[in-house]
DNA sequence: CGTCTGGTTGATCTAGATCAACAGGAGTGG
DNA sequence: CCACTCCTGTTGATCTAGATCAACCAGACG
């Protein structure tokens, strides 16, 4: 029965693959997974490590960082809630191409490896779900990869900033239209393709239009409508065009 | 046994899925498909349409095609040998968001929406081919996503020039480094993300450098060994990295 | 106190976009 | 047949976003 409060627990399931699992594979599922807690900074898997397993972000804030060997890195992606990251690697029996570092406070459900397979054995409407949600994938990263080469750098890092915005708000429901951002302007230079310099530079830009205000790592959102409107402007045009 | 001879004509059942299938459900795949050879101009689906089947490219080149309400159009991505289409229509049940436009004469092998969806309830193994699928492309376009945002216009274009020669070698045995491009400057402008005009100033360059030339649509490789020595070195670098 | 890391600023450079003009076909209509 | 227009491609002049290189600053930390 514990058990079975867990799987409660554990919205992934319910969200994310719940709905093509009948009853009792939905309890086999909830008996293979766990959840745990992450805090800032830990890491929930290594760039080359063997993949032990599926990870479902249920909360938080976790970035995919990738290294080469003269030890520079970049963050390639941000994921957050609902997200999914590992079953690639299970599935093609790869081990991991990146690290997954955890940014904010993060509540992270985990599937091992092999009972997953098992799972998905067992239950072909699994796969099925696994399927939808590569698809899914597959037509975000086209629609992000077609914004990163259309939209300006100010628009991208507007963007970006207001995901980080939206995704600390709903934890916090912080009305003050403040937050801190959970990554160094290196990162945000790496996740919108373009340098440190560059940031700076678009930052300026922004407190000159009396948009935004940047103390350190502080975001205070002087004129969150106007902000707001401006995003907005950005999203229509993109799926205008999709 | 006519059906079964027409299943091995059909390569894409056993290069693509046929490791999946048992044999009873091959038979089966074989007869819900058909073959089709489309020409030059033809399209074998539009923007638009409700997607009625799932086509796979036997040999042949086919470009994807978008356009917008103005009459704009832009060619965003090429098809060949051994590439499925439309399946993500079909599993999401949308429309075609996409004119499939043939380039050079190609064999395609059809499988209708109702069978397939039919097939995938009954096979699993199936599900799961198409969910490698999904991953494989994911990848294909993550990695083609990055080598757009860091090599130059003249890398890609070379590369592009490349896919485009080999896959008519293939077909022609041509040993004369010489092939007809088989889309306008427009295209290639629209699927390198450039204009036209750039492209021209581009192939001056390649001109200028004596690697190729050009005649209209028609293209000369004056030194075939210094052209595919320079690829080379950008297939080295994009997979170093990933 | 030096050293290091993360961030900002300035000067310069460059790829590629944009705008405008023009040239060669390919039709089309008279 | 010529004149007309349409369409593709080329060229030139200019503009701009963003990269690159270099210096500098502030806090952290041994």
């Amino acid at each position: 029965m514990s058990q079975v409060c867990r799987s409660r627990g554990c919205s992934c399931k319910a969200t994310e693959w719940g709905h093509v699992l009948d009853e009792m594979d939905c309890e086999l599922f909830a008996r293979a997974s766990h959840e745990r807690v992450y805090e800032p900074g830990m890491n929930i898997f290594m760039q080359g490590d063997n993949c032990s397993g599926v990870y479902c972000i249920q909360s938080g804030l976790v970035g995919l960082r990738r290294s080469d060997d003269n030890g520079n890195s970049a963050m390639l992606r941000l994921s957050q809630n609902g997200d999914v990251l590992g079953y690639r690697a299970v599935i093609g029996k790869r081990q991991h191409r990146n690290t997954a570092e955890v940014l904010t406070r993060s509540r992270v459900c985990f599937i091992e490896a092999a009972r997953l397979t098992m799972l998905l054995q067992r239950n072909p409407n699994l796969k099925e779900g696994f399927l939808q949600r590569a698809l899914v994938d597959l037509t975000t990263t086209e629609t992000n990869c077609a914004e990163q080469m259309t939209r300006g750098l100010q628009a991208r890092f507007l963007h970006l900033l207001f995901r980080l915005y939206q995704n600390v708000e709903a934890q916090q429901d912080d009305r003050e239209h403040v937050f801190d951002l959970p990554v160094q302007r290196k990162d945000i230079a790496a996740l919108l393709g373009a340098t440190p310099e560059s940031i700076s530079r678009i930052i300026n830009r922004l407190e000159e239009q009396g948009l935004v205000r940047f103390v350190g790592r502080r975001v205070i959102f002087s004129n969150m409508g106007r902000f707001r409107a401006k995003i907005q402007i950005g999203i229509e045009a993109a799926t205008a065009e999709a």
